[in-house]
DNA sequence: AATGAATGAGTATTCATTCAT
DNA sequence: TATGAATGAATACTCATTCAT
């Protein structure tokens, strides 16, 4: 055999790529990446050093540890999430654009794509056993609560938190997806009542 | 001294434990605890076989694969939810009644034990990637309906159940849980006004 | 889950067939096919019990082990080789007949079905590390010159027989296949100088 | 005594041997006298670890999976038997030496060492099988072929290749071993009448 | 600062064989 | 007599992490 053919067999290196700055940076997207592909229990430090192209030794040069990495990746997730949802609060100005402000993030943010969800559900199953990822879970909650909190009492603001949740989940595993309409209809009959009533 | 006796004598190794019809079964009981304490991903065939004290060729002995097992035991832990909240809305003769079955379900059956939520958290983030186990998924959401039925039309049943959802996930992974009270609240905010409306 | 479902996911059980005179029989046909398939190494009891959908606990009341199962299957094999090339030999009158019938063998015996090639590979290869199945080979051999002695010298037919043995090999290994008409000419080459001083 | 001076007293465990840059090479040679101890069967991974003295998580951090080391022993194999060839082939004068060289690659090459022979049963067997390992094969005929072919024509080149085939598996597998002079005998027989026409 | 080499613990799964029924 | 249940040893392979360079 001749070493051009052994070649073929073992991986090629494409690298020497020293100097990287934002490497750690990309990593930490790239394993968010990972997670929404394969789990978290998929997220390997090999299988995401892959995705990234770089060398493995290069993992734990960068991050201490798995758990250290999954903590960034999904503060990560988190607030693009609850930033995302804050502007979309932010920009309505009267309570009805704030209830279809809600209907949007839920059916434009979460029930269009199957990641963002998936990522979701990771996290709801970490957080349950690790407390430090448990803290990430309870912020997006709080940030969420607090983007409402701009158009709803505090107490209806968590309320409307877990309907929204509810209708993100049921939505997203049920047979047939819930539409728009379906999902519109489910917010309007929990705040119409709550607008009479609403935070001046 | 026999050599019989000298066995006798020797602390019991559990071994010759030829005979266990119900092995399978209690497999799958294990597999869930396991499955709760460890999530699935800690869910090995040699951690289950420790648990279970039984041998780990006997795992691959009563189940195909892994995935086998996991289908089994989710299957179990729907089924048991499932009916213990038919049980709870059966049982309710008025409107009042059921609503009251469904503030109850969700504090008794989920808020109080972690367990259960934990179990409902893996459910989630594997039936995102298998399409076997979403499968499972599916039918505890239709089953948890039909169970709703027996009160509510088809739609506010879809409705009440995508927020009985998100209350259960709120409830147990926010900084302060939900007390019963506030799911009271909640709960009648939602369905008093399809009260007035009622399936006849 | 409903019992009909999880049957599904559970090897269905055929069975309960208790009479079954010639199941031995059939099971050493079947391992020679197991063998083809997927070789020795690949020829185990469940494969085997699977594939003559037989259960396993009868493949060890049949044979004591692989070892005697593996033995039986090859002499099967050698015998029915052996028989079909001694017909060619006894059926030849003269000797361009059988010289024609050596080329007939070759090309009609082994070169057209890989899975007698693959059979006598694997008997090599085990052959040459299991004394027991060494003598299989050993007898294959002597039925094979035997055949040959119908028309040639105890000589010459040891060579013919090791150039035959050479010609499959080549045949079936190479990178195009030999033709009926490479394999004749090859054959004449060597024994067109053995007839002119041919056993009288 | 401290820790350290009772490690020093301990039996030498072999560890801590971090450095071995050329232990890829070394676990290929391993592999190939473990195949031929024990057949292609019995190359797993653990036995070709311990033969070689080195952890069992190091195959399979230089191998990606075991076909890849069948496929660069077998290929080792392959090339060293091709070029030992060549050799004898290159070193030839007249026809008469080349004659004499195909002999003596016969039997000093083949029949001498079992050793070479399992190896090549083995890769027979395997070849006929997986598709990567038949283009060792296919690449050890086109070479043997091209070494015949400073003596022969090529037409002759695969007659006589497929001859020296058949003779090592006769004269290696047979009840008593072919002699040198059977050998000569018969690669006289074929190759005689050849050189009166041979290639110019 | 960065990484290729290395490794021990662990993974699902397969297996020949045993044995109580 | 025949077999389903059982099991310990073995298999290929993956992994997070360590460490010498």
């Amino acid at each position: 055999m001749t070493p051009s053919q052994l070649a073929a067999t073992t991986p090629t290196k494409t690298r020497n790529r020293r100097f990287d700055p934002e490497r750690r940076d990309r990593l930490i997207d790239t394993a968010l990446n990972v997670i929404a592909a394969k789990g978290v229990a998929g997220a390997t430090h090999r299988e995401i050093a892959r995705e990234a192209d770089v060398p493995l030794g290069s993992m734990t040069y960068h991050f201490a540890n798995m758990d250290e990495l999954l903590y960034l990746a999904f503060s990560r997730f988190v607030e693009t999430c609850a930033a995302r949802f804050d502007v979309r609060m932010q920009q309505s100005q009267t309570p009805e654009q704030a209830q279809e402000a809600v209907v949007q993030g839920i059916v434009k943010d979460y029930l269009g794509t199957s990641e963002e969800m998936i990522l979701a559900y990771e996290l709801y199953a970490v957080a349950a056993r690790k407390p430090l990822l448990r803290e990430i879970m309870q912020q997006w909650m709080e940030a969420s609560q607090h983007s409402l909190q701009r158009h709803f009492t505090a107490d209806d603001a968590r309320i409307i938190d877990a309907f929204i949740e509810g209708l993100i989940v049921h939505g997203s595993l049920a047979v047939e997806p819930m539409t728009e309409g379906e999902v519109r209809a489910a917010v309007h009959r929990l705040t119409d009542p709550l607008l009479l009533q609403r935070k001046q």
